[in-house]
DNA sequence: TATTGACTAACGAACGAACGTTAGGTATAA
DNA sequence: TTATACCTAACGTTCGTTCGTTAGTCAATA
């Protein structure tokens, strides 16, 4: 008989109902009904509801960890730089139609995001984790690439910070957008392009 | 004896409530002690729970359309626009951080805010209120305030759109700091009045 | 003016259903 | 044989809701 996988798909159903319903408006026996067993056989694998979202948590927190762009990418590491030097717009709205692309379509990252958004007022774990992964590191990112790129000389040099927020938090509410209607994505693709093309145009040194 | 109110009482707390836990995970329990009565006494002003939920969402709704700027505001109304002409940054700046402040502190915008955010990915009719009220509603208001600049020759000549996405974008994104983190809001207000200088300067004619 | 009756808003008690959880049994695989 | 994964059954609690009652208000009537 294969291994079986039980614990795995439930935290796969979990992350599915609470990225949508949230915590408390999800019930056992739903969870329970979304991997096929009977709610008491949860606890086989797990000590409670409490420890199926940490657990949840974890995996989310893990999975962005090792997925993520804006955590792992250093704009001072020449390494990570070498293959920017002379980055056009045309290069960045590939690049960020790429990376956007992947956060709207990874499983992990769209329903964790929909999480942290869904929970974000009630428990302070996750709305620390929503500042961190949605905002700080975000910011942090393009700020690093506003000053790659204004000390390239390929932009003009005003606060990147600035710059950084000008630049992401477009993306940011688009992501918002196709996360409550996704069949919007195609419009939003178009805009980022524009946006991006008309933001290197504008800063252009 | 003076009038009851205690029907705008349920109201008032449970949009506190669904605020912050959302409609499902509130309790008609929870609900009637915060109002201070017991839970039999709700069905004295509501058929059920849900007559509660649809009847803040109305008041969000009707309060929305009687206070929000972005609902009214007519940029090809002379009306409107005559104590606008000249904007200068500065300018621009003062009547955003204005506007800006009363919608963090209007208990009814913010907290109904906050239900749409919670709610976006489970009710359809609030999912849909949260596009138009806090994207679609935004949009036209700056697309609307870009074209007439570019038309008064204060901007260049780009793409209004992208121009109110880039400009209304990172309030947004602050804004949704400041519900999370209430505490950040003097650091979001500088970073408000830097991001409208530079988005006039980069963009001034 | 006093009495009546209709109406209201609050109550305690109770309903069946669903909640999260535990106990104990059974089958399977190591 | 032991451990594991699942089961059925049941636990006490809370859920949203209904019922019948009570106290108070107000207008019409006697």
């Amino acid at each position: 008989m294969e291994k079986s996988n039980t614990r795995e798909e439930i935290l796969e159903a979990a992350l599915d109902l609470f990225a949508v319903n949230g915590y408390e408006a999800t019930s056992i026996s739903q969870l329970a009904d979304a991997v096929g067993i009977r709610k008491a056989s949860l606890y086989s694998h797990f000590a409670n509801k409490q420890d199926i979202l940490d657990t949840v948590v974890e995996t989310v927190l893990k999975g962005y960890a090792d997925r993520s762009i804006f955590a792992r990418a250093d704009w001072d590491d020449p390494g990570f730089t070498k293959d920017k030097a002379g980055m056009t717009a045309e290069d960045a709205a590939k690049l960020v139609r790429g990376q956007l692309r992947y956060i709207l379509h990874d499983p992990h990252i769209s329903k964790g995001r929909k999480l942290l958004v869904i929970e974000q007022f009630r428990n302070a774990e996750l709305a620390e984790l929503q500042t961190k992964q949605n905002y700080r590191d975000v910011l942090n990112y393009f700020t690093g690439m506003m000053r790659f790129l204004i000390r390239e000389g390929s932009l003009k040099d005003e606060d990147p910070e600035i710059m950084a927020a000008q630049f992401s938090s477009p993306i940011t509410v688009w992501i918002n957008l196709c996360d409550r209607e996704p069949e919007r994505e195609d419009e939003v693709m178009e805009l980022v392009g524009k946006h991006v093309m008309q933001f290197f145009e504008i800063y252009r040194k």
